[in-house]
DNA sequence: AGCATTTATTCACTTAGGTGAACGAGTTTA
DNA sequence: TAAACTCGTTCACCTAAGTGAATAAATGCT
């Protein structure tokens, strides 16, 4: 499993035997099944996660309605807000899959990167990358209609519309799972013709 | 002028005189008019900017419609994505009134951080306050309506509502014009009785 | 195997946003 | 100062999303 996490971070800076033993020794991962709740509204946890295997995602509680933010799988990782900020968190996290996760703490962060200051710089380009990601996938929301954030979905994460129940999707995409189902059968509708 | 850009640099870091001088030096004031374009789509700009007084917009231009998805005013920043990678713009950005702007470069950046490291360290605080900001508007505006969103523009930035005109924060809203208008009606009958 | 839960779809009806046009007030600008 | 734009509002009509209920298939549990 281990091998994941060193390919992802490969991509970023180089790693030595020992550095590689090193992140071992801290013994971050963590198997849990499918609806697990990792992080509760409300909790004050320190924990960042980062999937190796599954899919996770984050919700709200809105009135008594669960309304799903983001999902993240393979390759990617949250930091929650409440690991940063130390208030309660606002949101949710848990499991749409059985998932294999590498959790981590600040604390362990700031271990790893006085050892090996090149963490640091993964840390900043990464961060840097996702502030980039986030401003663009945050437009294209606004300019679009559901359908076409949707169509959208389809062109960029096609997995993700395979492996998510449809109602979580919905949500995800800012509407109701039956306008989800409705809006779905008027793009078959409309390729028949 | 440079006060407004001291005081905000002072949030994060103090800074000496010779510091102050050596900002000063690289002339980065810039005095633009109403309607000015900062940045146009397909340019590939390598400008940042900081706005000192006025405001400043983002929109794409899809379909010959303009699509506003976000402003800055005084205090805030903005580094086109273009500046970053390299690539053509994907927008625009205008100035929505008078403004005075503070202008820099990638290359002045690099040159000051060097020079100066404590400006890195401003610059990562500055990045992940901006990551972590960014990810709750996102959420935000995905769990809400667009009246919801109207009526959390007027609590958390009421000025913005006042001083940009309708149709520009209703496709910021991700709205028309005559749905906010309606929907500002809708509101003020709602209060009456 | 049998029951409960989760998930997806469909329907009829309501609500709210999109569209195109028209109008008036205010600003620019030639 | 007159013509041209910009900006906000309203209207009638259209389209798409929200709602609540009913149904059915798939999945999970015991």
């Amino acid at each position: 499993m281990q091998e994941i996490l060193f390919d992802f971070i490969s991509k970023y800076i180089s790693l030595t035997e020992e550095e590689k033993q090193a992140i071992l020794s801290l013994d971050l991962f963590r198997t849990t099944k499918k609806g697990t709740i990792l992080l509760k509204e409300g909790q004050k946890s320190k924990e960042e996660y980062f999937v190796l295997k599954g899919c996770i995602r984050k919700y709200y509680d809105i009135d008594g309605e669960e309304k799903t933010t983001a999902f993240y799988t393979e390759m990617e990782g949250v930091t929650p807000h409440c690991a940063k900020n130390n208030a309660p968190s606002e949101y949710y996290i848990s499991c749409v899959e059985d998932t294999i996760l590498s959790v981590s703490t600040a604390e362990m962060g700031v271990e790893v990167n006085s050892k090996f200051p090149k963490f640091e710089i993964m840390c900043r380009i990464l961060s840097e990358e996702l502030l980039a990601k986030q401003q663009i996938d945050f437009d294209e929301f606004k300019t679009s209609s559901p359908e076409q954030r949707y169509l959208n979905l389809l062109q960029k994460r096609p997995d993700l519309v395979q492996r998510v129940p449809q109602h979580l999707l919905a949500s995800f995409l800012g509407i109701k799972p039956q306008s989800l189902s409705r809006l779905r059968a008027r793009i078959l509708e409309k390729n028949k013709t």
